[in-house]
DNA sequence: CTGTTAGCGCATTCAT
DNA sequence: ATGAATGCGCTAACAG
């Protein structure tokens, strides 16, 4: 209803009698003002459907209230929940995000990074990514910076990761429990570290219940369904027999399901999947199929929420974040 | 290395020996400068990695250069893909996004878009929604707008969709004239629009063929996977035998050919099964999945780059979008 | 606790 | 074409 001319603290200091400082103050809510006025300020206030601009406030303020939000391919299924679990945070802050996708391609990742650094954001989240750690080391001396899915060395108290190599510890070792010896790995691409770790964790458990990891049942995929179907048809050349399959991932998962329907082989009476992420078909897979979940929206929101506290100067620790195995379907005893 | 204390356009005006005011002039390009002056400055804001002040410039301009986002549902299928055209079709202009999830829920989408306003966004793209219709009327007549998959009358030029009706004809005609006539439907949220036009598209195709529809092979899903399956098994419960499905989207084509399989009816012996949205797994189903493809990229970059002719005052006509047909294996003919 | 006074960094009149 | 002056709307010392 109201003429939507630009109404300001001039007006609403006018209309409540009391000077543009005391508005300004009732805003930020820093400095203590008489309830007397502080009511009649924002009685005002809605009288006239003010609205803050925003803009006069970062120039004088030298805050932004927006924050930097990083992800990798809009789209793809892991980041996107961890998206929305920042978003979720971040509601719950006073910040604003700034959105970017950087595609896994380092120039357009520092782009975009440079292009939040000209907007001002008073912080920065970035999700995975391929851009160098230098240059992640450099911006966090710009602005506070956390790191989601992904390890960097210098910022580590900045970054929430699952622990992948226990994760796949536990996958690997329930296989092991039911009973399968043989059991081959599907990798993600071996040089994200996500793909290493998984790795690095099936080796342990195979180690650690006295199998020797045959180089043979490694096949390194590229965390995307067709590279699952191809391994499978890998391992089935390889002519040495196995019993189950852990997955880097879902998406390897089906495909890999998928080639052995095609070959005849029966999951789980013939051979057992595990997988990782629990995507939201996972249930849905014939058997479904038992995965790793990680809390991926979790993170994301506690990201945002030690961001917060970052920003305001509070150092914080994240807690760590494990993941749970989803059992369905698609894993049996071992004869 | 340049030292990050803030440098102004008084200090390339001193290193340049000309006033702020030129300065700002070749900042903003409008006023002509001497090219001896303009490179003078050029140089010095090389020199000192100057990086304009986007407050300060919008204080001053009353233009923000960013236009918000409002997508619904972070990480799902088809809006992503819409909302990354939106994001290539922005990195053609000046402006950045400013993104908000409204999760289908009204009052999010509303909060979402007042915030918009308070920052002062120069434009605005809304994607898909449950928002009330006279709230996105009354907000295009203070900010450019732009609406992709979701019809508003009053609006109605600013616009974009695909053409439902046309692509579920078609869909529904190419079952038609592979001489099926006994063909069910999986209708989305009848609620929505989509689902509506769709479900319309199929009715007239029969209608067109001499085939009268029957009530009994439409069932109404809500657009997900189970959704499908569920439709399936009340069909065959109603007896009345079909030879084809066609479902308002893959999703539920997935959840359907779940629910055939486990029938042990095979898919397209007995049943065809055409989809719509040609979702990344479509290829990946057994039998991989004919299906409506939307040039969703194709609208998001198109509505980015019309609402930039928009804020230029200068009213773009938005050409159709129309769904294009893609066979694969799900579907055979029918004798 | 509150009003007064200065800027924040830039775009934009105005004159020149 | 260019410099000087003014103000965008607000926050932050500064006095009282």
């Amino acid at each position: 209803m109201s003429e939507k001319m630009k109404v300001t603290i001039g007006d609403i200091a006018d209309r409540a009698n009391v000077s543009k400082s005391t508005v300004s103050r009732v805003l930020t809510g820093v400095t203590p003002v008489t309830e007397e006025k502080r009511t009649a300020v924002l009685a005002a206030m809605a009288a006239l459907d003010y609205k803050p601009n925003v803009f006069a406030q970062s120039l004088a303020s030298g805050q932004s209230f927006t924050i930097g939000v990083l992800t990798q391919n809009f789209g793809s299924p892991v980041y996107d929940i961890i998206l929305r679990g920042v978003l979720l945070g971040l509601e719950m802050t006073p910040y604003s995000p700034l959105f970017a996708d950087g595609r896994w391609q380092p120039e357009t990742e520092q782009k975009a990074i440079e292009t939040f650094l000209d907007r001002r954001v008073d912080g920065l989240i970035v999700i995975g990514g391929y851009c160098p750690e230098e240059f992640l080391v450099e911006t966090a001396r710009h602005v506070p910076l956390m790191v989601i899915g992904r390890e960097v060395a210098a910022l580590e108290a900045h970054c929430l990761n699952v622990d992948n190599v226990q994760a796949a510890y536990e996958a690997t070792r329930y296989l092991i429990d039911l009973g399968h010896r043989d059991i081959a790995h599907i990798t993600g691409i071996l040089a994200h570290e996500d793909a290493a770790q998984r790795l690095e964790g099936y080796q342990q458990a195979l180690t650690d219940a006295g199998i020797v990891p045959n180089p043979d049942f490694i096949i390194e995929g590229t965390f995307r369904r067709p590279s699952g179907a191809m391994a499978v048809e890998m391992l089935l050349m390889r002519a040495r027999p196995f019993s189950a399959i852990f997955c880097a991932n879902d998406q390897m998962a089906f495909g890999a399901r998928l080639a052995l329907y095609r070959r005849g082989i029966r999951v789980p009476d013939d051979v057992s999947i595990v997988g990782f992420d629990d995507q939201p078909d996972s249930a849905f897979m014939t058997p479904p199929l038992t995965t790793m979940r990680q809390p991926a929206e979790a993170m994301g929101q506690a990201a945002a929420l030690a961001l917060w506290q970052l920003i305001q100067g509070q150092e914080t620790a994240v807690p760590p974040f494990t993941a749970e195995l989803i059992i369905r379907d698609s894993v049996a005893r071992h004869h």
